[in-house]
DNA sequence: CTGAAAGCGCTTACAG
DNA sequence: CTGAAAGCGCTTACAG
């Protein structure tokens, strides 16, 4: 007795044919199916259209349903580097969730940070009358705005555009350096190295800014001489050791866990035991690294999920927009055992 | 003189619009905007309506495009853990430029796994008309396919349902796992270890029986005590250096990076050097990791982006769906420096 | 070579 | 309480 047999058919029943079946009109259908406030319908008819509804296995058509509302349902996600960390993917799930709250969909693009791609990206976006886009890229850094940005709402998400006068949401990176350093101040340590990164950026500036200051809140002096420079990758990490060693820290904060992972094996060539011998703590809380080094790492995270999400309220107004600045999310310490 | 200066207006000027700046009917401007190949248009009204429309920043309506002609330009993805891996991304990453490249566009959505998620995704899916849908999990494993998802063309991607009728793209795991022992053969070994998953799933099997035949092929006999179990990660790695020790294997097979990773770690600390005294191959070229490691561990890569790719060609017909087996995507070696 | 008109599947005043 | 009708922005035969 089932009418859809064909296989495919999202193509099938359209509200006419259901209104056909239960013998009311369109406009009824409609009321009872978007479950309209103001729609008076008598229980008889809106029970005989529900019961046909599922019965033909009736899916409203969204786009004619956009077409006529005049308001969209979607929300773009133009992204610089979808495939090499799992950054872009946490940010896409925290948009997704949040969007979906609220009824929107994610439309998804990956630019590869290539300008033509990326204006591509934006024009099928507005074509498809997203109602708006989140503009992200994989790490915190400035950036400048495409122009077809400003032909719909958006806000930049991991990154910002000084004068711009787009919202932006990023990550608390002072107070990510100042939350590790505490910790490692906190387990008594005096003497703290910093292994910052060689690539200006507001995550170098930013962790420098929150390391010095909690060492001031601290009491102590800041030393230049414990600030060394790498890679903000495994092998920078690793070609600091000795350097570290030298400088005789009993603790050094990390600029990302991959530093954290590349310092942690030039300390064992000299066997040095962490945290024993020398704590450590990182940044980014990276999925496949931090939690599996031995000894598991303490770290900061980057709260990607949080920017995504954040991302997706600040579009739709459901989060006040600060004027001028990015609004800042926090970066949560994440304990483990290498403190 | 330029008449959108409103900030946000997607909504702007319609087709209608141009038509009446152009003096021209809106079936002339529908024409020349889609450069349909029978219409014959006077050059001085194409060229017109081409003025106008860039004078006016016309752009069309992608949503009623696809109401009035009946057929959509989007394709689902559904994934099942978007955030934790590179993974998904390179699938995404795959999909969306073959997309791209035939004019469809990608809705993405996040399940977590979780079924009600699942459910939820695929109906907003089938309200947006798509023109099919790709489910797609992190790794390869078997599947129960999801009722709603017969509404509509679909393919799975990295999984597979035996039975189900779905056409299938998944990594060719015999030939990785034989690839990536033939690899060690070549340089020299004859006493190969492997450690496998203890998770039973395709690439448990799959990467055995590549090991195996890679064996047999260079006339070694298969010797069951090479081979050892250790849960896929790090901590598994780790914890078999000392049964790779014992076992006097000159080379070791990791089921993947993450024990690779592991296994570097337990060699290291015996005071094993690789690849002087011992060499390793992974498996996945996992983003962050592989090429990072002490030495840098050579490798066969997990075809994600390429997944995707092939993915959406079967479900648009270009690449002929292998009837009832799943198409296999060969994992290529990828040569690093712990060989 | 070009336009008037119907139609895609829905929503929304407006009547009754 | 319910329906007829116009309209959303486009496409596509069909006339001329």
């Amino acid at each position: 007795m089932s009418t859809a047999e064909h296989g495919k058919s999202t193509s099938g029943i359209t509200m006419r044919d259901v209104a056909k079946a239960a013998g009311v009109s369109v406009a009824t259908v409609s009321h009872v199916v978007n479950n309209k406030p103001g729609a008076r319908i008598g229980d008889d008819a809106r029970r005989r259209v529900q019961e046909t509804v599922t019965e033909l296995g009736y899916r409203p058509n969204a786009l004619a349903k956009t077409l006529s509302e005049g308001t969209s349902r979607f929300i773009g996600l133009v992204a610089d580097a979808i495939a090499t960390t799992p950054f872009a993917g946490q940010i896409i799930h925290g948009a997704q969730d949040e969007a979906w709250k609220h009824g929107y969909v994610l439309l998804v693009a990956n630019t590869d940070g290539n300008t033509a791609a990326e204006d591509e990206a934006i024009a099928m976006m507005l074509e498809h009358q997203v109602r708006g886009i989140l503009y992200s890229t994989w790490y915190h850094r400035e950036i400048v705005v495409p122009e077809a940005l400003h032909q719909t709402d958006s806000v930049l998400v991991d990154c910002f555009a000084d004068g711009s006068g787009l919202p932006a949401v990023v990550p608390d990176e002072e107070q990510g350096g100042r939350t590790a350093t505490e910790e490692l101040l906190a387990a008594g340590h005096r003497r703290i190295a910093f292994i910052n990164t060689t690539t200006p950026s507001p995550a170098q500036s930013g962790r420098l800014a929150g390391y010095r200051s909690a060492l001031e809140l601290a009491g102590i002096t800041f030393d230049e001489s414990l600030v060394f420079a790498a890679a903000p990758e495994q092998e920078g990490g690793y070609a600091a050791a000795p350097r570290i060693i030298d400088s005789t820290a009993t603790a050094v904060f990390c600029h990302n866990d991959r530093v954290a992972m590349g310092l942690y094996d030039g300390l064992r060539e000299q066997g040095l035991r962490i945290p024993d011998d020398i704590a450590v703590i990182g940044f980014d809380n990276q999925d496949v690294i931090a939690a599996h080094l031995r000894p598991p790492l303490s770290t900061v995270a980057l709260p990607h999920y949080e920017l995504g999400a954040a991302g997706v309220r600040l579009l739709l107004g459901l989060d006040p927009a600060t004027a001028t600045d990015p609004l800042k999310v926090a970066c949560p310490l994440i304990q483990r055992q290498s403190i």
